[in-house]
DNA sequence: TTGTAAGCGTTATCAT
DNA sequence: ATGATAACGCTTACAA
């Protein structure tokens, strides 16, 4: 890999003269500047974006972390993402961190390490310590769906009323009964799971629609289902803070010899895009995942470009999704 | 952000010193070495890895450039990759192209120039051309699934050879014809379609077991399928070079009132984590997406640790998933 | 034990 | 139109 510098010495000019020449500046000759990009050109001259970050203290690229790509709502936001920062000229550094918050910070940390420019994340951390943290890297930050902390700018849809709008879909449909399945709650003194809180708190809001509303707060959840579906006769819509629960569970059913809706409704979260295919149809939660990822990054955009915008929450469209499950 | 520089001042003492404290070197005496480390933790010193790498000429990063995520091929993949970098202690620039050669090139040009130490690419340019620019960037390369060169290790499965199992399972079956649906063979001429054809192939090297063997190679393939569904009595399997073009195949049968496998049978490829959640049970081929990704990563090390190491085609075991919708 | 000097490759400033 | 010099922040010979 030639060099600037070798490029200068070949010509016999000095460095100077062969950046003017390379960045298409005024300042040179023509007869100079076709001596130089035509060693340039034969050499397959590639200049060092190493050291011109480090010369000019930007890096074209920002960090995004998320928890991991099983559940496919990180691997829906991912395409946007990668769409929107490429349009800027921007470069992607991805690291997963499985639910781990000691990974998460030591990603973060390593990204910051490497000067991006700004991050995206979806915590899995919380608390003052960590927003101290974040706050010490002096790097901006946006949040997608879950919050951490108002320091930081956070896109997302109202996932509490957009519950409640879940709710009142589900009375409508006469159900007398609801079990909220929502197996993050397990990890809620451990972990950020700012987003399911808020969807609990929908449920509780609209308990007075009901007869009765349980809530499953583990991932094993199977056992407690069938159990509280033996108990009672009432007509039973299940809710999951989540497709993938959904999916689960319908298998379940199927299993069981169950059919939904008629034995049983019932609903997921997030509206990933597999569920075009599930039968029957699976009504859902749309929280905009590709929205929030774009409206992320071109917030972030903002904030890099001045960072005097001051940190918001940005609230986008949700939409309940009303298909054959219910 | 404090600098060795400024610690070097504070402390007064010259940036060598402070770099062996750092660095946890020897030759510093305690006392001086505990006066550095007091300073740097309470300014909560970080080196510049940007600095670093450019000084010593490795940036302990890799590249992973993939097609898109909507095919959840690639999703699975990342997991995987994922975990296998951080482990290594690597970190991950990635960048989609969305089939787009010219996306492809501009994103590895722009990763060799950001000084990544290798490159994972599932390929959707190829030729001598190609070829030669992926040569031109002296850096460590594994392909994954997409053959580009034998210039360059390529980690896959015998997709050939996947699919004559394939076909084989689908005639002890007993069905009488195929159906080979394979849009990327519109392609063809201008991507990189490389384990397609190898699917082909198997398909092509099967076909005296059925009395009729057909091919579908573009996008719009439902009115097609239907047309030659409706043409013939003959017992008949439709073979899916991709787990979503059957999904969609088996929404649209059952929105034709077609029962599966009882008026068609249906087979995807890929056996991409979806399916468990799909109904029938979808039979598929496991083409292994996180065995290759692990194993790629794994290589890729190997070839930086030492180039000299020759190209090779690592081929994983395939496996194919017999379920119910044969 | 500590320091000096040179270098990684690029760019910006200020002279000539 | 061209060049000399310093700078980005870190590392490594090589001295002392």
């Amino acid at each position: 890999m030639i060099t600037v510098n070798q490029i200068a010495k070949k010509c016999g000019v000095s460095r100077t003269t062969v950046i003017r020449a390379l960045n298409d500046q005024t300042r040179v000759s023509e007869k100079t500047k076709e001596r130089i990009l035509a060693v340039a050109n034969a050499e397959g001259y590639r200049p060092n974006l190493l050291a011109r970050s480090l010369n000019k203290g930007r890096t074209m690229a920002i960090g995004v972390i998320a928890d991991s790509v099983n559940n496919y709502v990180f691997a829906e936001s991912l395409d946007a993402i990668n769409r929107e920062t490429q349009n800027r000229g921007y470069s992607l550094n991805i690291a997963l961190q499985q639910r781990d918050p000691k990974n998460e910070i030591k990603f973060i940390q390593e990204m910051a390490d490497r000067k991006i420019e700004g991050l995206l994340i979806t915590a899995v951390n919380q608390g003052p310590l960590y927003e101290r943290f974040l706050k010490s890297l002096g790097m901006p930050v946006v949040c997608l769906g879950n919050w951490v902390s108002d320091a930081f700018s956070t896109v997302l849809v109202d996932e509490r009323r957009a519950t409640e709008d879940a709710m009142q879909l589900i009375a409508n449909h006469g159900y007398q009964r609801v079990i909220f399945v929502c197996p993050p709650l397990e990890d809620e003194a451990r972990l950020n799971i700012y987003s399911h809180l808020q969807r609990k708190a929908g449920v509780e809001a609209q308990r007075k629609l009901f007869g009765d509303v349980l809530t499953i707060g583990h991932s094993d959840y199977l056992p407690e289902l069938a159990a509280m579906l033996a108990a009672s006769q009432a007509r039973t819509a299940v809710l999951c803070s989540g497709d993938i629960y959904a999916l689960s569970i319908l298998r379940w059913a199927k299993e069981q010899g169950l059919q939904i809706p008629r034995d049983m409704g019932l609903m997921g979260f997030d509206d990933i895009h597999v569920l075009d295919y599930i039968d029957p149809p699976l009504s859902s939660v749309s929280t905009n995942v590709k929205g929030i990822a774009k409206v992320a990054v071109s917030h972030l955009m903002t904030i890099i470009d001045d960072p005097d915008v001051p940190p918001q929450k940005l609230y986008l469209n949700y939409r309940v999704v009303d298909r054959a499950s219910l």
